[in-house]
DNA sequence: AATAAAGGTTCCAGCAACTGGAAGGTCAAG
DNA sequence: CTTGACCTTCCAGTTGCTGGAACCTTTATT
């Protein structure tokens, strides 16, 4: 299976595949004769589990952690467990940081009566202290 | 004032200071005989304008426009109104985003129980369609 | 006065995770 | 036989800084 064509089954971009391989997120695969590089099914699984991962927003550096555990099948699996539980907290906080932030910004946004910037209140606001 | 005392009463690290004026963000002050950046009060509340924005995660492009917009104090608060108004749209989208985020982890985290990476909960939802 | 520490300056490199584009080789179809 | 799609490599850019080297100036201490 050439690039493209694991690109669309994993729905990774190909440009994205060969910036995996070239960071060893991973491995390099087989050539042809051509130098086109050549796929097999494993392949694309494992890529589907890195996108997954990606789509939980994992780091590439998390994710290279987690392949590694699951190359070793004897291992015990704190490693994956503290992954997921570290990825977990460090969304909750980024989700109350965002809740924060929507409530100072539709205080913002409602502040707007006037249509001079001279009189809006979301500049005035954006100055004064509390902002 | 010299650089980190700007840098000491905005709450903005100096060398960030040295790179919003390579950006353009904003304008480069005078300089003493020794070539040393020399400040007035007026940008100490410029910088602390742009350090509120970014506390609100406004892009450095979109600071740029408000803070255009105020050199022009007649002009009406149009584009000051929805750029918040966008700002307050990416954060709800991210808001819900990280919430479905959440629930995700969530559920993967409590999905481990055994100690063995081969039987981790956790890797083989990650495998799964449904993950 | 000599020297050390603190604070300036410039420029260059790197972070994360790609993405875009140039320049070129290969392959199938009309 | 040429057009267009697909492959290759390599280099540069994105965002918003941050770290560090190499160097100069000012201030404090011995």
């Amino acid at each position: 299976m050439k690039i493209n064509q694991l690109a669309q089954q994993a729905d990774v971009p190909a440009k994205t595949i060969r910036y995996y391989e070239e960071i060893g997120l991973i491995k390099a695969p087989q050539r042809a004769e051509n130098g086109y590089r050549i796929y097999r099914t494993d392949d694309v699984h494992r890529l589907i589990f890195i996108r997954r991962c990606r789509d939980l927003q994992i780091s590439l550096e998390d994710i290279k952690t987690l392949l590694a555990a699951q190359s070793d099948n004897s291992a015990p699996c704190d490693k994956v467990d503290n992954i997921i539980k570290q990825q977990l907290k460090r969304v909750q906080v980024a989700r109350e940081e965002l809740c924060k932030l929507e409530q100072s910004l539709s205080a913002l946004a409602s502040s707007c009566q006037r249509n001079k910037v001279s009189e809006c209140g979301i500049l005035h606001k954006l100055h004064s202290e509390e902002a």
